[in-house]
DNA sequence: CTAATCCCTATTGACTTGATAGGAATTAGG
DNA sequence: CCTAATTCCTATCAAGTCAATAGGGATTAG
């Protein structure tokens, strides 16, 4: 399961997406129209920002907006600064590869087999859908 | 990720998938074996008993053998004892639906969208492969 | 100069995880 | 029938994670 401060993210994310401008739009703003408690948006989008998926403006009518086009942010994007690894294991995870503490040898574990061919199906899907894909799908439904 | 209790019960299953015969395997032995916590193991077969993935032996050589053919045990149906549902969100989730908390309208969520592809594509193989696939390619590997 | 805004660190309560402890119930074998 | 070996059950624990909150520092438009 997705953590909520993967929720938040990705809300919040879309909503930018969803603005064509690329004018900055304050945390209460977000924080308001998408019913994320201001605080921890805050922090979500202070993390955001750390891995250039977002840009911040400070002082006065400052705000967030995206750090790069939206189809340029995938969801496995989102989903590795909020919660981590996509992978079901250390030892099958591309970005933050580590060997299972316990593990006898790699190179022969089933479990080990399985668990990769989960994480490719995985980062497959989720590294091809992004925010430009899924603003388009809610316009489509007549969400915006 | 994986919790540490599913690697012990994948563990513990491999190894009664791996014995051609179905005679009761000994917690204490699986324990020792695959440096598993002995009383941990037992709470963690227990779970898999209620659910007939493993049976067991009261009493005097007593002990663990699998429910039902290897072949019929996928990786999907111990993570769901261990672990919860595969899915990302309950409200992607087909053994364990539930809408998410603060859903606005489920039929047009565009995260809803993704994360119901990627649970789909991470079930199919989860689902496909099973104690028998995996002995197999432990044999296979000479691991065994 | 000042008010609005982002930036940063610390803290909190609830829950989960991994593990341990002790003993009750059951059964094979003598 | 007795006993030793085994599973079954409940309770407990420490450490970690999650979701949220608090307070104030740094920056900037007007």
């Amino acid at each position: 399961m997705i953590s909520q401060k993967a929720r938040y993210a990705l809300r919040a994310l879309l909503l930018l997406a969803a603005r064509g401008d690329s004018t900055p739009v304050q945390i209460s703003e977000i924080a308001q129209k998408e019913k994320i408690p201001r605080k921890f948006l805050e922090a979500i989008l202070l993390e955001l920002k750390k891995t250039g998926i977002v840009r911040s403006h400070r002082g006065r009518q400052g705000g967030y907006s995206l750090g790069k086009p939206a189809k340029d942010i995938s969801f496995a994007d989102v989903l590795r600064v909020t919660d981590g690894p996509l992978a079901l294991s250390p030892c099958v995870s591309v970005m933050a590869y580590r060997k299972c503490d316990d593990c006898f040898e790699e190179s022969v574990c089933a479990i080990r087999k399985a668990l990769l061919a989960a994480r490719d199906a995985t980062a497959q899907i989720l590294e091809s859908r992004n925010l430009a894909t899924a603003a388009a799908q809610l316009r489509r439904s007549g969400a915006l």
